[in-house]
DNA sequence: AAGTGGTCTAGACCACCTT
DNA sequence: AGGTGGTCTAGACCACTTT
């Protein structure tokens, strides 16, 4: 038995109510003797349950089936033109404005500019990613130029301001978070919906190392709906 | 070096472009020998750098640093209850209504109920979620009475159906699914919000083994956002 | 055909936590 | 104090994919 063979067996049990909510099961030792395969292998196909959430696991006080499992979802955030590319339609990206300009209050203490006169020469850069010519999504970014220091709106004529940065600095994951807002009236005009329409947004903030470099808000049009990928 | 140090170092040098966008990194073998330790401990720093994304792997071709990652986002979807709690608020949890009903053609191919009668008698429970007495989060939600048989309004007086089932039922992961939506007049007396407010809605649908069980709509009181715990 | 990652083994030591 | 999971080792074989 491999240990995704485990998993699935431990799963099943899981679900069948032989390991019930609450309940322990056995510890590594006993199930490897018990599917004939070493007890490395049995940690293997636990420690994939219990990062999915399935099992909870303390050093001496053993395993568990939580009553309240913790759902999590994992989320793929592709390059914004090969997500329209995967739905059928051509990507295009059309470049609305690129300049220095001074962030509010919130974006300025997610990029973690300070109140001095570098935090009022952040670089701005909306552009509009299109599917087959039609609004996908609009992507509104503050850049801190510290972070980036060879950067100048000629940057952004042609490809996204995310494939260029992805290009040309080094990127790390951070805080993604997603929340729904109203349409204003230059975002409809944009998008070509109603006013005040209901918008997914996704915000973004991106770090090179330590440092922040760039806050993306990404509104997507009207229906639009991102899922997890089973 | 243990396996999170290789990740972290790993991971550095992608960072600082000595392994730079697109380019390979050198293979098992030859890292376990420049950082004295086995070739498994190697892989397993390699296996969750490309987990998150950072690296692709193939066989004979190596591991390679990707142009254009795939960012992911890992949500961690609480019990409500918890949610509402850890923001320091006092959960409540009010039902509005529990009957059998007759849902829309969505709710009816999500939960893969046919066209049959027993389309005709799902469970339609609704019910409010409050931090502190205000609106939280409405949650509209409906169950395939066939896959959770010994169910009745009663199931659902004092605590959440989602608890309910938790307690009562086998879990598995399923679809979750972020979008926007315009509170309806209806939601939004019960949310306390604006006609046509833009509201957050998860929507998933949970299995227990092969079969579909219950689809909940979770629509969020305004300006509510769900994000990874980074 | 050959190189690379994927996995398994048998054993060992350790960190952590409950008792 | 002792049990449990977390990790590492040295070696081996295999699966996959490119050459």
């Amino acid at each position: 038995m491999d240990w995704q063979g485990i998993r699935a067996e431990v799963l099943r049990r899981i679900e069948a109510r032989d390991y019930p909510p609450g309940g322990s099961i056995p510890n590594e030792a006993d199930l490897a003797a018990e599917f004939g395969c070493a007890r490395a292998t049995v940690n293997r196909a636990l420690r994939e349950l219990a990062r999915a959430g399935r099992i909870e696991r303390r050093r001496k006080a053993g395993t568990r089936v939580p009553l309240a499992p913790v759902r999590q979802a994992v989320l793929s955030i592709p390059i914004i033109r090969h997500d329209i590319a995967a739905r059928g339609l051509a990507p295009g990206y059309r470049l609305i404005s690129a300049a220095l300009g001074r962030p509010d209050a919130a974006t300025r203490a997610a990029l973690e500019a300070g109140a001095g006169p570098a935090a009022a020469h952040l670089w701005h850069v909306v552009g509009l990613h299109t599917g087959d010519g039609a609004p996908f999504v609009l992507e509104d970014r503050w850049i801190n130029p510290e972070a980036v220091p060879d950067l100048g709106p000629e940057s952004f004529a042609a490809i996204s301001a995310n494939e260029w940065l992805v290009a040309h600095a080094g990127f790390s994951a951070g805080r993604i978070a997603f929340g729904a807002v109203s349409a204003t009236p230059a975002t409809a005009r944009l998008l070509g919906c109603a006013p005040a329409a209901p918008l997914l947004r996704l915000t973004r903030t991106t770090r090179s190392g330590p440092r922040p470099v760039t806050l993306v808000r990404l509104s997507y049009a009207p229906g639009h709906e991102i899922a997890t990928g089973f």
